[in-house]
DNA sequence: ACTCTTGTTAAAAC
DNA sequence: GGTTTTAACAAGAG
């Protein structure tokens, strides 16, 4: 599940390795992974990615064409899997992965982009809900505009935050979840801002003091900060464009691990169905 | 065979 | 009528 700070490893992995390369090929394997543009190939063979941003969860590749973007998301189990032209490493680890899915491309690859070095950059997506899709600038404008500050930002405030939850019904796992509020947070990064905030996940978003939203808001930022700086988690799909995981997957106190004791006050961690998803707390010190 | 997994969104429910 | 919840999407693991 690739949420902001596994967006961001891949965004500075693929700026440092295919920025201002020419893109000499590119073959589509699963149109609906293009959006079903079938001028995808054509518009994108010979131009080059100037540069790559992102915002929450999405990225967005400028191409040096008048008014040409593409918009990319990984959603569930998409990964960008990049392979140098003398290169024969096996990628796409990961315990969940049979073997046969090591060698590039394989069967989830949707599109190969193929750069005049003879390198290879793979977009690979076993669900095929992540996609690669053209777009122009109003576009990529409006789509960023549909997007709430991101943690961290000046932005993102605490009176922000608390002006966000005050008088919300719903639970705070929901709240934090929808991006068109905060950008970036996705399943397991709310799990573990609640934890460190000690608030429980599905507690009434407009009940919280002003206490539980300064923590929730220094715990949301830091998360985030601290899962970037520890090259992000993988929990089944998320991998780096090298295939490598992330490191912040020892690093988690609650999520994927109901029934073990949590690390702060000893109390059996608990998982629970909250706003649709799995929900991991700790029954002890969460209020 | 049946359940569970999740990011986003459209539809349904409130 | 704005807010909240649910279902759908796809494909695989257990």
């Amino acid at each position: 599940m690739p949420e902001l700070p596994e967006v961001e490893m891949v965004r500075r992995q693929l700026a440092s390795k295919i920025i201002h390369k020419k893109i000499s090929d590119v073959q589509v394997l699963d149109w609906k992974s293009v959006d079903h543009n079938k001028d995808f190939q054509q518009t994108v063979i010979g131009s080059e990615i100037i540069n790559i941003d992102r915002v929450g969860k999405y990225l967005f590749l400028s191409l040096n064409k008048e008014d040409l973007y593409v918009i990319g998301h990984l959603k569930m189990t998409g990964r960008m899997i990049y392979q140098a032209a003398d290169d024969d490493t096996q990628y796409g680890g990961g315990h969940s992965l049979s073997g046969d899915l090591l060698n590039q491309p394989h069967k989830h690859t949707r599109i190969i982009y193929t750069f005049v070095d003879g390198s290879h950059l793979y977009f690979n997506d076993m669900r095929k809900f992540g996609y690669m899709k053209l777009a122009k600038e109003s576009e990529v404008m409006d789509q960023k505009a549909a997007l709430g500050p991101e943690p961290g930002s000046k932005e993102y405030s605490v009176t922000y935050l608390s002006e966000l939850m005050s008088d919300r019904k719903t639970t705070v796992k929901a709240a934090l979840l929808n991006q068109r509020d905060i950008a970036g947070l996705g399943n397991i990064y709310v799990d573990e801002a609640c934890w460190r905030a000690e608030i429980r996940p599905q507690r009434i978003a407009g009940k919280l003091s002003d206490n539980d939203i300064d923590k929730l808001h220094t715990a949301t930022c830091s998360i985030l900060q601290d899962a970037v700086m520890y090259g992000g988690t993988t929990f089944r799909d998320y991998t780096d464009t090298d295939g490598q995981q992330g490191n912040f997957s020892d690093e988690l106190k609650v999520f994927a691990r109901q029934e073990k004791k949590c690390p702060r006050c000893g109390e059996v961690i608990k998982k629970d169905r909250v706003a649709g998803r799995g929900t991991h707390f700790c029954p002890g010190c969460q209020l």
